[in-house]
DNA sequence: CGCGGTTCTGAACATGGGTTCCAGAAAGTT
DNA sequence: AACTTTCTGGAACCCATGTTCAGAACCGCG
C-alpha cells in the first residue's frame, strides 16, 4: 500500500537484477521486434512471470519505452568517443556506429534503427527520439563533409546536412541487408566504402 | 458455388471495381502499415463491408500480398525505362526510383521500403520478394559501380554488388528520412549527391 | 413474375494477447 | 516466532480485431 515505506519491517526484496532484465527484454525485442513479441515471450525471455513484469515496469509499452530510451541514451554515451583532432574523432564515431565485429548480431545501433523502422509507423515520439539519438552521429557527419568540402572533394554547393543525412539513411538502410541475409563481413566492406567515399580521401588514380 | 459459372442465371453484379479498390488499399496501408491498419479501416477507405473484401480477395494477409505482389511487378516494370546506352540507362533508371515530384508523398518505391521495413520482421518471404523486386535497380548498380571501377573512380577492389547493395540500402534509409519530416525537395538534393558520389563525375579540384 | 445464382452487408463469433487480481511464499525487522 | 511488506505466478478478465454467416439485394432468364 506504501510504496516507498519506511516503517519498522523492511519486505521482501527484489530477487532479480533490473539491468539484467532489461537487457534479456531488449535482446527479445531485438530478436522479434515490438508487434513480434508477447508479454508471454518477455516472460520467459527474463524469467519473470507476466505479474511481475507489470509489478515492475508497468505495462508492456511502458517497458519497451524503458528499454528503448535506455538505449538511446548509451548510444548518445558511446558517441562521445575521444581521439585527437575534430576530424579524426568524427571519423572515429562513424565507424564505431556503422561497422560491428564479424558475425556479432548486436551491432551498435541496431536497435535503434529497427525499432524505428517498425513503430516509426505508429509513433512520432519514438521516431523523434531515435533521430535525436543519431543527432550525434549526424553532426559528425556534418563536420567529415563540411572538411571534404574545403579540401575540394565534394561539390562545395552540397549541403552538409542533407549529405550527412545520407550516412544517416545508409545506416537504415543496412540494417535492411543485414535482416536480408548479407553477412557482417560483407556490410563492414561496404560501411568502408561509404565512409571512403563520403569522407574524404582523394579517389585513386586508377587500377 | 461455382466461382466462374456460366450457366443461365447470371447472379448479382459486382458493383466495385476491382482496380480501384486494390489501389484504395494499398493507398490505405502506404499510410498507416499493415498493424496500423485494421479490416475495418479498409472497409472504411475502399466503401466496402468487411464481407465483400473477404468474399472478393480472402483474409487480410492475402489482400495485402495481392497489393503487394502487383506493386512489385509494377515496380520491375517500370525499372525497365529506354535509353541509349548501357550506363545512361542505368542512371537513369537510379533517378527514376529514387527521386520524386516534389511533396509527392506516393513516391516511387516507397511503398515497398515502407512494407519491407515493416515486416522483414515477421516475413521472409516479403523481404526477399521485396529485395527480388530491387534486383533490378542494383543491376544497374552494379554496372555503373563498374564502370567507375574501370574509370578509375573508385577503389578497383572494392566490390560492385556490395556498392550497389549501398544505393539499395540508401534508399531504404531516405525512406526513414521522409517519414522524419525531411522535405522532399532536400531528399532529392541527397539522393543527387548519392548518385555523383557513386556514379561518378570524377570530383571537382577545389572550390 | 418467379427462380437460380451471385454479391452485399452488418451482426455475431472466435481468438489472441495485454492487463488485472489475488492467494500464497519469501524476506526483512522486532 | 510474529508481523509487515513486497514479490511471485498463473488464473481470470477484457477488448480489439480478424473472420464467418445468414439473410437481403440484385441480376438475367424463362
Amino acid at each position: 500500500m506504501f510504496r516507498t515505506a519506511y516503517r519498522g519491517a523492511m519486505g521482501r526484496p527484489r530477487k532479480f537484477d533490473e539491468h539484467d532484465v532489461l537487457v534479456a527484454v531488449r535482446r527479445q525485442f531485438n530478436e522479434t521486434g515490438y508487434h513480434g513479441t508477447s508479454v508471454e515471450d518477455l516472460s520467459r525471455a527474463t524469467g519473470l512471470s507476466k505479474g511481475s513484469l507489470y509489478g515492475a515496469f508497468g505495462d508492456k509499452d511502458a517497458l519497451f519505452r524503458r528499454v528503448f530510451e535506455e538505449y538511446c541514451e548509451n548510444s548518445d554515451q558511446s558517441a562521445a568517443v575521444r581521439v585527437e583532432g575534430p576530424e579524426e574523432q568524427a571519423l572515429d564515431r562513424l565507424r564505431a556506429w556503422l561497422t560491428a565485429p564479424e558475425g556479432c548480431p548486436d551491432r551498435r545501433g541496431c536497435f535503434l534503427a529497427k525499432t524505428t523502422a517498425e513503430l516509426a509507423w505508429e509513433d512520432d515520439a519514438i521516431a523523434a527520439r531515435s533521430l535525436a539519438a543519431y543527432e550525434t552521429l549526424l553532426e559528425s557527419c556534418r563536420l567529415l563533409v563540411e572538411q571534404a568540402q574545403r579540401a575540394g572533394h565534394i561539390d562545395p554547393t552540397a549541403d552538409p546536412t542533407a549529405l550527412g543525412g545520407l550516412v544517416l539513411a545508409t545506416h537504415r538502410g543496412l540494417e535492411a541487408l543485414l535482416k536480408a541475409g548479407v553477412d557482417t563481413k560483407t556490410l563492414n566492406r561496404i560501411t568502408d566504402a561509404a565512409i571512403d567515399s563520403i569522407a574524404l580521401q582523394p579517389k585513386r588514380a586508377s587500377a
